[in-house]
RNA sequence: GGGCCGGUAGCUCAGUUGGUUAGAGCACACCCUUGAUAAGGGUGGGGUCGAAAGUUCGAGUCUUUCUCGGCCCA
């Protein structure tokens, strides 16, 4: 007699979640009914929400970072779609570019095959079919993830729609002019006369010519300063012809010295770093010195030098620049800028406007901008320069220098800098910067710090190099005139390509006739067809304008970009600039950026550093739903750190969520009815079921207001707390009396049990775009007709369930009850009691609480078999509370504690539940 | 090396414009329950708020320096 008389829960909804063997059914579930198209069905003309994918690298397996990403994304989507606007995800992937290329040649070589011997219209095949291979992975993987989207019609960057795209927006940065001809430093191979990668360097030992050379002082604004010489240090002795500036730093304190050794210096006024003084001296085998003045880098500010040969036509001005790259490592404090053969060199002198130009040639030998020189090989002409110098009397000392050079890992001839023709989109010309700065005022960013950091990236960038010297990509649609020299701008021809392309890609523009290309307005044998290939920032730049304005699912601008803080220079970057610059607008409305994964100290994974984790391994071990939890979860302003610890926390937390479920489920006997939430007569509702609406409509309203600033990690730990706090640890366990005891016809428990469809409908929509896969396990259970939980909206939470003043008395209630559970918990400590069920309680309030609770019952709060209320103006808080050990006997039914037959309804009743 | 961002209990996070004894959940410990049971309930311990100095009647909150970590750049 007990357990057959009572209703207890009964669902086929398991404890055990078993997620990563569940997980993959739902997938293919969801492709069986379709969802996507039903999505887009459902929400059909609605205001819509996109979110424009940022196209992932289509080369190796995923990682932790993109599957946050794309998780994040997801849950946004979802998000969206349940609040009513049609939100569109087309994933994408960025195909073109090096990481690609070397992984074909790395083939070739492990089959010994030469890459310069593969006609490049076959090397690109390979190059294609590697990158939809990785597609194709990478589409299992992020569908593994529960992330939903148009998975059959993705975009990719080497699509021929895409390619001919990339040129037509390339066109238009042409036929403005803002893309314009450039020289800029690359390491570069004389003997292969080809520009090298990074991955293609190596370094190796070398023994440089090293010189110290003096600069003399033409102009400056201070006086102790005048009539001195600037000393330089280099190990390439060659560039020093190509010398247009020097660089100090004004952070170091500089000397001024008189020398007066017997040379050609004696008499001389030299200026070096103090710092470096000693090596100087040491080198240069000084040894009678006066120090003169000491200097602050600042002065230098305005001082103007002369070149070295400035009696052999090298008479411009040499001006000092700041450079923060100025050190005291080695040298002199003062390092000799050639803005053609050296990186740093180039950007200081662009930054003052002093234009790197073609000072070496492809063979290594000096052009006609190097007077003197010209024609010489740059690896033959160091002891001329040196020789030079010194009877120019400019030579302060010379020396030899074994070091870390950089070869060709292939003919392993020593690398040197050089400046190479290259095409660039300028900042200036058309205004560019100021445009991109204006729509990034325009845009919101989640957070907000992302703003100040991009915007200052464009405030100090210099001119957008788009060209490459490489064959994965899209061709620079470029015809340079054989007669003018000047680039060949008709926007006939870029839309020619443009077709062309679209019909057959574009690797025939190195195959092909340039005829082709041409058309019939012009001769092919007048002009000169560039082979330079887009880099591919460019590419994933413009994928709004292949995919948001082309496709009729999606609109421009998107109404959010979203991806790592790094892109804040990379893809968020190059599209802002490249919508700028074609459309004078940001391509999107809102900027999210998340910080990068990171392991449970905060530090960076690394496989040598052996801390790494992979999606594979969680999605194994826990499922996606933990993943999406721990994404949920965690603060993506910040770093996130992830571990096994902190996923087994989150699976805890997951184990809690669904035990809150198969309780609903269970009393509700798997029977959920979609009830009509304005149809609820609040007012004839029990109390408790008052405050656990009011509770509802709380929550509901802190769930909208975090979804709005996108602050998942406090909207999931509000849903958290309400399992457990609210549901778990208070309504449930005071109503398993209830459920469990009362009949089925009682007032009171059919009250519950609708509050109880309440909350598993609010539930389970709120959770949904967090936990994907088991909010659909359930709405399978519960959902009879077969309808996806994703194709829900939120709940609409009737603004009348709130009620201020209840939550106040409830608040006041709960806090008697926190007082009277340790009464009872000392009890329990001096084993007088066990269960709460075994306490009498004995309540005394002082008359303010009396007159609200003595009616209240008390004993269906604390779960006590009885509780007596007193009035007592003496005691000394509000109110005290004592446990003794209820008089009776257990009522078989209800368990209660009676000291005469249990006299309640429902336990004297022995069938009919 | 430079720019930007961050460091609050073991973990994930709150902490309004500076204002009582710094909060929540989880984890942990102990107890209860065995009618949510590889579940559930109760009670409890745990923080010199990265460090130091300063401003202030008063600093987790403002300033400076340092330190550790991250991203970007060089």
């Amino acid at each position: 007699m007990s357990k057959e008389h009572i209703n207890l829960p009964k669902t086929v909804f398991s404890m055990k979640a078993n997620l990563p063997n569940k997980e993959p059914n739902l997938i293919k579930y969801w492709d069986q009914i379709k969802l996507y198209e039903s999505l887009r069905e459902s929400t059909k003309g609605k205001e819509k929400f996109i979110l424009h994918d940022g196209p992932p690298y289509a080369n190796g397996n995923i990682h932790m970072g993109t599957a946050l990403n794309k998780i994040l994304k997801d849950i946004i989507t979802k998000f969206h779609q349940m609040n009513g606007k049609d939100s569109v995800y087309v994933p994408g992937w960025d195909c073109h570019g090096l990481p690609i290329e070397w992984k074909i040649e790395e083939q070739y070589k492990k089959n010994k095959k030469n890459k310069n011997d593969i006609p490049i219209v076959e090397f690109r095949k390979e190059c294609r079919d590697f990158a939809n291979k990785w597609i194709k992975t990478h589409k299992d993987q992020f569908k593994r993830l529960g992330v939903v989207g148009d998975w059959e019609n993705y975009y990719s960057t080497m699509s021929f729609d895409a390619e001919a795209q990339i040129v037509r927006e390339l066109g238009k940065f042409l036929k403005e002019g803002s893309l314009y001809k450039g020289y800029k430093p690359v390491l570069w191979s004389t003997v292969e006369k080809t520009a090298l990668s990074d991955a293609e360097v190596e370094y190796m030992d070398h023994t440089s010519d090293t010189i110290y050379v003096s600069f003399k002082i033409k102009k400056t604004n201070l006086k102790d300063l005048e009539n001195s010489e600037i000393i330089i240090w280099t190990t390439t002795p060659w560039t020093i012809p190509a010398n247009k500036a020097l660089a100090y730093n004004e952070n170091l304190t500089y000397q001024v010295m008189e020398l007066n050794d017997e040379n050609d210096f004696k008499n001389r006024k030299i200026v070096v770093a103090k710092d470096l003084l000693e090596n100087v001296i040491k080198d240069c085998d000084i040894k009678n010195y006066k120090i003169i003045k000491e200097i602050k880098g600042e002065n230098f500010e305005g001082t103007i030098c002369s070149h070295p040969f400035i009696s052999d036509g090298f008479d411009y001005d040499v001006p000092m620049l700041e450079a923060r790259f100025v050190t005291i490592e080695q040298g002199t404090g003062i390092v000799h800028c050639a803005p053609s053969h050296g990186p740093d060199d180039f950007n200081l002198c662009l930054k003052h406007d002093i234009k790197a130009l073609e000072t070496v040639d492809d063979d290594g030998k000096y052009t006609k901008h190097i007077p003197l020189f010209e024609g010489q090989h740059i690896f033959k002409i160091n002891p001329i320069v040196i020789e030079k110098l010194k009877s120019a009397k400019k030579l302060l000392a010379n020396g030899k220098l074994n070091h870390s050079y950089p070869h060709s890992w292939r003919s392993k001839a020593p690398l040197v800098h050089r400046a190479t023709q290259q095409w660039f989109i300028s900042m200036e010309s058309h205004g560019l910067r100021k445009k991109a700065l204006k729509a990034l005022d325009e845009t919101i960013f989640y957070p907000s710090k992302g703003k100040e950091r991009i915007k200052s990236m464009i405030e100090t960038r210099p001119d957008w190099c788009v060209s490459r010297q490489r064959v994965w990509g899209v061709p620079l649609p470029i015809f340079i005139s054989k007669k003018t020299n000047n680039v060949l701008i008709d926007d006939d021809v870029f839309e020619n390509i443009a077709n062309i392309y679209e019909k057959e890609g574009s690797d025939c523009w190195f195959s092909d006739d340039p005829q082709k290309f041409l058309g019939d307005k012009y001769k092919a044998e007048d002009f000169e067809k560039l082979n330079d290939i887009v880099e591919v920032w460019f590419d994933s730049g413009s994928t709004h304008s292949f995919v948001l304005e082309k496709r009729e699912d999606l609109k421009w601008p998107a109404s959010m970009y979203l991806e790592g803080s790094d892109q804040h220079r990379g893809w968020f970057h190059s599209s802002l600039l490249q919508s700028c610059g074609t459309r004078g607008k940001a391509p999107f409305e809102s900027i999210l950026s998340h910080g990068f994964v990171v392991d449970g100290k905060g530090h960076k994974m690394s496989k040598s550093a052996g801390n790494t984790i992979s999606p594979e391994e969680i999605l194994k071990k826990y499922g996606a739903d933990i993943l999406r939890i721990w994404v949920a979860a965690s603060n993506y302003a910040e770093d996130l750190r992830i571990d096994y610890s902190i996923l087994e926390q989150h699976a805890e937390a997951y184990r809690k969520i669904r035990n809150t479920f198969r309780y609903l489920l269970g009393n509700l006997n798997d029977e959920v009815i979609d009830l009509d939430f304005n149809n609820i007569k609040v007012n004839e509702l029990p109390e408790l079921e008052q405050i656990m609406l009011n509770k509802i409509q709380v929550l509901n309203t802190k769930f909208h207001y975090n979804f709005n600033i996108y602050n998942f990690h406090n909207l999931y730990k509000e849903l958290l707390n309400f399992c457990t706090v609210d549901l778990s640890s208070f309504y449930f366990d005071i109503r398993k009396d209830t459920l469990y005891c009362d009949t089925k016809s009682s007032k009171k428990r059919k009250s519950c049990i609708e509050v109880l469809n309440v909350i598993i409908n609010c539930l389970l929509k709120w959770f949904a775009p967090i936990l994907t896969f088991t909010t659909e396990e359930i709405y399978k259970i519960i959902n009879k007709d077969g309808k996806s939980i994703h194709l829900e909206n939120f709940p609409k939470v009737p603004a009348k369930w709130k009620n201020k003043s209840l939550e106040e008395k409830w608040l006041e209630l709960i806090k008697i009850r926190d007082h009277c559970n340790i009464s009872i918990e000392n009890k329990r400590a001096e084993k007088i009691i066990g269960s709460s069920l075994e306490a009498r309680v004995d309540i005394k309030l002082d008359n303010k609480l009396y007159k609200k609770f003595s009616n209240f019952d008390f004993e269906e709060l604390l779960i006590t078999s009885k509780v007596d209320v007193y009035e007592d103006s003496s005691i000394k808080n509000a109110f005290e509370a004592s446990t003794t050990k209820a008089n009776g006997k257990k009522c078989n039914l209800c368990w209660k504690i009676r000291e005469n037959k249990c006299e309640r309804h429902s336990c004297m009743l022995e069938d009919n539940r």
